[in-house]
DNA sequence: CTCGATTCGGTACTCGGTACCGTACTCTCG
DNA sequence: CGAGAGTACGGTACCGAGTACCGAATCGAG
């Protein structure tokens, strides 16, 4: 196996991606998405065709690089939260921060790209089929924390659908220059809250009469000082 | 122009559509989607390759013929219904027992799409690609409804979210046979319920202080169980 | 019967994507 | 240093979707 670095005068294999991404961006924002060939891209970018294809594996990966490694940080995160309670819904509070944060983190690129999905139909499809496979990660987890009572598939859906919407409203607020990234942080806390308050009686589990309710927190302090708080908050309004 | 009626020994538009789309379907289903070419369905229609483009745009269209129809429907009613009131949330109900309605009306077609739109995650793109356009009636519907309020927009998209999700789901619960069409329309009213069901910012408290993140959720699990997911995720990520 | 319009088929082309092959380069082992 | 293995690259050829164009057949009206 060759070494991580390269001490080499060949490219390397990450550096011919990043060209190509260039001159890409730089075709579509110059010509259109359309009026540009993947013989272009790879011209400008002093390479083949085939290396173009075997970089990106078709013209619209070339826009959407890292989504499958996004959504497996998301899945791999929410898997954590296996037990059936609080922790799913920290944890898709969390993951849906991984989503936005990544995209904070891009930059000017999410906000390229945003150019192009809102024009080439095709690419918004794309980047479409990439929310519908965050619903069904989302619908997945929320699918062990809703009850085993019936209709629990369809909220499982509902939670999942306002999640992702919840994220892409904010995420697209901060895209348009609406708010800025801190501002969008800030928002989809807010935003997760309304889309998880919103729905059925309640999106959350309908109080059950002998159920407990928990409290849970997030604050800096360590668990044990927190713990005597949580346990006095649950005894005393213990079910509504 | 020329007559309606087609009193000639020539096909037909219609007809040759109908011969076409019928021709697509069967070879879908005998040898796959990517496996037929639109040579060999223009061949088993009798026509040319040419012709089949002309009377669908793209070999996608032929499996969805009548969704611009449909949606224009959709479109139109949930027009008449401009007033700020409860005549929204009517609209659109009647506007989604409308759609679900023409699937049932397709009949064992539908059946069929459903299949192909499983397997194949081309068309699978293009059928999710038309639920976001009934999201954004909806959503353009709902906002003339959701009050002049801040985060007016982002409730319009969880609403629109809500009910193109609880349509999509008893569709699907009728194209899997788990339910035959009355109980379709039955069940559609009963999720609408649920999607639309209460009122905006339902069970959950406002963010407290600044610093601290807090969810408040019930379970019918005692403390001491969700204790040790809950020290986990308190310890995983504390303050962030 | 003739003229204009419409419709159909065929040909040729572009572009995205795949398969394959030869080549140049690098690293490793001897 | 030199031979062999592995790999990245470029080029060619090919397939299928979709488009543009042109010619032929058919049908209406005059």
């Amino acid at each position: 196996m060759p070494a991580s670095n390269r001490p080499t005068n060949r490219p390397g294999a990450s550096e011919v991606r990043d060209r190509l991404r260039a001159a890409a961006f730089a075709l579509f924002e110059e010509r259109g998405y359309d009026a540009t060939t993947v013989g272009d891209i790879a011209e400008a970018a002093g390479v083949g065709r085939t290396t173009f294809f075997r970089a990106f594996g078709s013209k619209e990966d070339v826009i959407f690089p890292e989504h499958t490694a996004l959504l497996e940080r998301v899945r791999s995160r929410l898997e954590t939260a296996t037990a059936p309670g609080a922790a799913t819904l920290i944890g898709i509070a969390e993951a849906t921060r991984l989503v936005l944060e990544h995209y904070l983190h891009e930059g000017d690129l999410a906000r390229a790209r945003y150019r192009l999905t809102r024009t080439v139909t095709t690419l918004r499809d794309r980047e479409l089929a990439s929310t519908l496979q965050y619903h069904r990660v989302y619908r997945d987890a929320l699918r062990a924390w809703t009850g085993e009572e019936a209709g629990r598939d369809l909220r499982a859906e509902l939670l999942a659908a306002a999640v992702v919407t919840a994220h892409n409203h904010v995420l697209r607020r901060w895209l348009r220059g609406v708010v800025d990234g801190a501002g969008a942080v800030e928002e989809l806390g807010l935003a997760l809250e309304e889309a998880l308050g919103t729905g059925p009686s309640g999106g959350l589990p309908r109080p059950a009469d002998e159920g407990t309710s928990i409290v849970v927190l997030r604050t800096p302090y360590d668990v044990d000082a927190v713990l005597p708080a949580l346990r006095r908050a649950l005894a005393d309004d213990a079910p509504r």
